[in-house]
DNA sequence: ATGTCGGCATTGTGCCGA
């Protein structure tokens, strides 16, 4: 089973590139972030043409989660458990249901900048209650996973020019600690699984040329449970993408599991 | 090189978020 996460940055802007992404590339599940859209304008219709089941978690402009999938989605839920009065929709779960079930998390996490401020306070204890969920997934012992973009430059390796993050929401040691907390409960990175060293990267800024320097970051993860984990064949970016027409300033990252 | 997008309110362009 091939699963992406991709943050298309806005359905409406990417809708051609999206499709042919799909055509092409053929995932069984995509879990996209930054829809920018609500449920009810979420171009359906194109995606399930190609035999997609479609669940939305969306908003007005900013934000907003979706999950792609050939096989039947079951016991979908919306929204990260833990602040009543969150507004923002940034996660979404679903069982994707086959030989073996598998439980998917798809999450947009805040960006936090600037930092210090109630930006940053809101990604921190945004990710406390992404901690919550995850111990919880743990717990039932089944294959799990949680993925999406996670605005966190997990170590220097993970940046192109590590110094000018350094006191980025995206890198500051605060935020790599709350994502290896995480991590640490016995979750597996599966990019950092398969593949070490530096120069992999996700996400490549619009500005000042960035792609074209090969100035990128990778804040775009795969976390697994142990059980996911042993379904694990590979991990891949597919960093070709950011190089085509209209890209994304982002990449779609692929996970291949043994189901 | 203070360099780019996308969405929105709005109708020509500025603001926000990233």
């Amino acid at each position: 089973m091939k699963i992406a996460t991709f943050n298309i940055n806005g359905i409406k802007a990417r809708l051609p590139a999206l499709l042919d992404w799909l055509d092409e590339a053929q995932p069984d599940v995509a879990l996209l972030q930054e829809i920018k859209s609500v449920d009810e304008a979420f171009p359906r219709e194109p995606f399930e043409e190609r035999g997609y089941n479609l669940e939305t978690h969306g908003q007005k402009s900013f934000n907003g989660v979706a999950i792609l999938s050939k096989l039947p989605l079951e016991d979908v839920t919306r929204g990260l458990p833990g602040d009543d009065e969150d507004e923002q929709a940034r996660w979404i779960e679903a069982t994707v249901v086959g030989k073996q079930a598998l439980r998917i998390c798809g999450l947009y996490l805040p960006n936090g900048n600037p930092a210090p401020g109630p930006k940053y306070d809101y990604k921190l204890a945004w990710m406390a209650r992404l901690e919550a969920r995850a111990r919880e997934l743990l717990a039932a012992e089944e294959p799990a996973l949680m993925a999406g973009d996670y605005n966190i430059i997990p170590q220097d390796e993970d940046a192109a020019r590590p110094e000018t993050w350094k006191d980025d929401a995206l890198a500051l040691p605060a935020s790599r600690a709350a994502f290896r907390r995480i991590l640490n409960l016995g979750f597996t990175e599966a990019f950092r699984a398969r593949t070490r060293g530096p120069g992999h990267y996700s996400f490549w800024d619009y500005q000042a040329g960035a792609w074209t320097r090969d100035d990128g970051i990778r804040i775009d993860h795969f976390l697994l449970t142990p059980q996911a984990a042993d379904l694990l064949i590979d991990c891949r970016i597919e960093r070709e993408l950011r190089g085509h027409e209209k890209p994304s300033d982002h990449v779609p990252v692929w996970v291949e599991l043994d189901l």
